[in-house]
DNA sequence: CGAAAATTTGACATGACTCAACTGGAGTGG
DNA sequence: CCACTCCAGTTGAGTCATGTCAAATTTTCG
């Protein structure tokens, strides 16, 4: 639904009626089906994508042949490989649904277009950006400043609703460890509450 | 000098004489010296700083008590806390610099004036916000798909010159490991090259 | 020159990975 | 509704990259 979107720009800055209605015209309505891809490797990538409904997932395929997601896509996000997006080279990532998703896409162009017509938006992405600066610096500390377990933990209780949505291997990669790791974490806690249950044979 | 931001502001959006003249009256310039520091942890981040001369450090104590570099700061880079400069709750981080160096500062209320005199600084900021995200995204996948010291190498080619103007323990905490190991894999090179020279008993 | 800081080196410890086998559930087709 | 396959998750053994600690050496700088 356009309407997300919409309310979503205006919690940052207030469009008028004139301006939601370019908005509106503009930006293009995708369904992606669970498993689905809007961008492989190689493609170029040629928009960017406001989540409105459903959970993306932003990875690549490292030199091991493993998925190494970098990012999910949640409602209210926007997702795309901007490397790519900028500068029209292929992209070396994947975007794929986790979830049957409701994407608003946004051609390069159109942004162009639309930043020239609605100025408000360069406001409204400039907060947009700042605020992923902000979450990646927060993000990094926390890589640089737990262990893996801990990240794990922590991760759970800040998220606990979106853990539930999407398996293990994905958090695991997300998380950057393997999901046998991930899962001898669980299995600890697992027999830590075990013992404080009474024991059946 | 003032110059190097209108410079750089320039060479994204075309601003006219009287756009500049507001933006030099709002900014201020600080001097730092080597090994001083224009941040503290518990301090509250109050400005956002563009470094016209000179190299700072951004970092962090991790719980071992040991310094983590999160980000240098060189000539026409912005360098910040943005948690702490948008809450205004105390910062973790230190911002200090390597280098006798020359900041323009801007102060949150500042720089809010600003966006609103001069609109055109809302699509600098977007550009500026926009390309230091597709630069995080790199940054992460080189930190999951490269191993430690392929990292380092990989550094020293992107930036030979920079690599000379700090001390390795320095580049091996922004790089995420210690400066023994830094030291083991320079030490397996100089051995390499060693053996290419005519020994000398 | 002397003290402090940075770097190097070696011995040893360990967290997380790889590989491989196994379990259990979900979906499919006969 | 059962048999089969496939995928996610679990578990264990062995390995390896990197860390820790500590001492020695070199460099920097007042």
């Amino acid at each position: 639904m356009k309407d997300n979107l919409i309310t979503h720009i205006n919690k940052f800055v207030k469009l008028d009626e004139h301006e939601a209605a370019l908005i509106c015209d503009s930006i293009g309505l995708v369904e992606v089906k669970k498993k689905k891809f809007i961008l492989k490797a190689d493609d170029i990538c040629r928009a960017n994508y406001f989540v409105s409904k459903g959970c993306m997932r932003l990875y690549f395929i490292n030199r091991n042949g493993q998925e190494q997601i970098t990012q999910f896509g949640l409602e209210n996000w926007w997702i795309t490989d901007y490397a790519s997006f900028e500068t029209s080279h292929p992209s070396i990532y994947y975007v794929q649904a986790i979830e049957d998703s409701e994407l608003i896409s946004l051609s390069k162009k159109t942004m162009e277009e639309l930043l020239l017509k609605v100025p408000k938006l360069e406001r409204y992405f400039r907060i947009i950006f700042q605020k992923v600066h902000t979450a990646s610096m927060r993000r990094f500390e926390y890589q640089r400043d737990q262990t893996d377990e801990e990240r794990y933990r922590h991760f759970v209780s800040l998220f606990p609703e979106f853990v539930q949505r999407i398996p293990q291997y994905m958090l695991a990669s997300y998380l950057g460890f393997t999901p046998q790791f991930l899962s001898k974490i669980r299995g600890k806690r697992e027999s830590r509450s075990k013992n404080q249950e009474p024991r059946k044979e």
